[in-house]
DNA sequence: GCGACAG
DNA sequence: ATCTTGTCGC
């Protein structure tokens, strides 16, 4: 901490969107490796109103889901949410996190947009090139683009246009539920991400290993804001 | 100038 | 994300 290392989620707004336009050079878009061993799943809780995050960092087998590891890291807030900059607020803790973990995954799933992003270069693009691991984004919410609505039918998407180009795809991950939004972050490419995303579905909306992750957060998040205070 | 806007 | 109760639908 005292290295005087500037590091590139302390940079100020405008720094954060060059450093961005940068870094998506870096990204490398290609098919997942055929055969893997270990997913990985990621999800941040706000702590007390937004003073600290709790990351959680959860592997699994693949491609049976079985639970491997689970582990998590708390960090003080030290970017604010901005559209666009998600990367720079959420990253430090997910850092710490997978730092802890005994096996790093094969692959990583997060909760976030990958290269369905204004500069192309969303969380899950960010979290991969730094940790040089294949990545995908999985979000509940559109950032950007532009699409038509897909079949209300579980497993039928259509792609994410930003400009003219497919940057993703809107998933329905279930009949008649909102769509969810799927991109590739890093060392991976739209149909892997599709197809990796297809089998981790279960009965809800949200993929099992990421709402696994979400679940442990939330009860994190909970046990933390009784301990510290109350 | 007026909306849109991951978590 | 988080703050919150009941309520509509498969």
């Amino acid at each position: 901490m005292s290295d005087g290392i500037r590091h590139s989620w302390d940079l100020t707004p405008r720094e954060a969107i060059a450093l961005q336009r940068e870094l998506a050079g870096r990204v490398v878009l290609r098919a997942l490796p055929r055969n893997f061993r270990i997913l990985g799943a990621s999800d941040i809780g706000y702590v007390k109103a937004g003073e600290r995050l709790a990351a959680v960092m959860l592997t699994f087998s693949w491609p049976d889901l079985l639970p491997l590891e689970a582990v998590h890291a708390i960090c003080p807030v030290r970017f604010p949410y901005i559209p666009g900059l998600l990367s720079f607020r959420e990253i430090p803790p997910l850092i710490e996190a997978f730092e802890q973990l005994k096996k790093r995954p094969d692959v990583l799933l997060c909760d976030g947009q990958g290269i369905a992003h204004p500069r192309k270069f969303g969380l899950a693009a960010h979290l991969g090139l730094y940790l040089g691991l294949p990545t995908i984004g999985c979000a509940k919410k559109r950032l950007c683009g532009i699409h038509a609505s897909p079949p209300n039918k579980k497993g039928c998407s259509v792609p994410l246009y930003l400009d003219r180009e497919a940057v993703g795809s809107v998933y329905c991950s279930r009949d008649n539920v909102k769509p969810i939004f799927v991109s590739p972050g890093h060392l991976c490419d739209q149909k892997s991400a599709e197809r990796l995303v297809a089998r981790c579905l279960g009965r809800y909306r949200i993929p099992e290993p990421l709402r696994q992750a979400h679940l442990l957060a939330t009860k994190l998040r909970l046990e933390i804001s009784i301990s510290s205070n109350g």
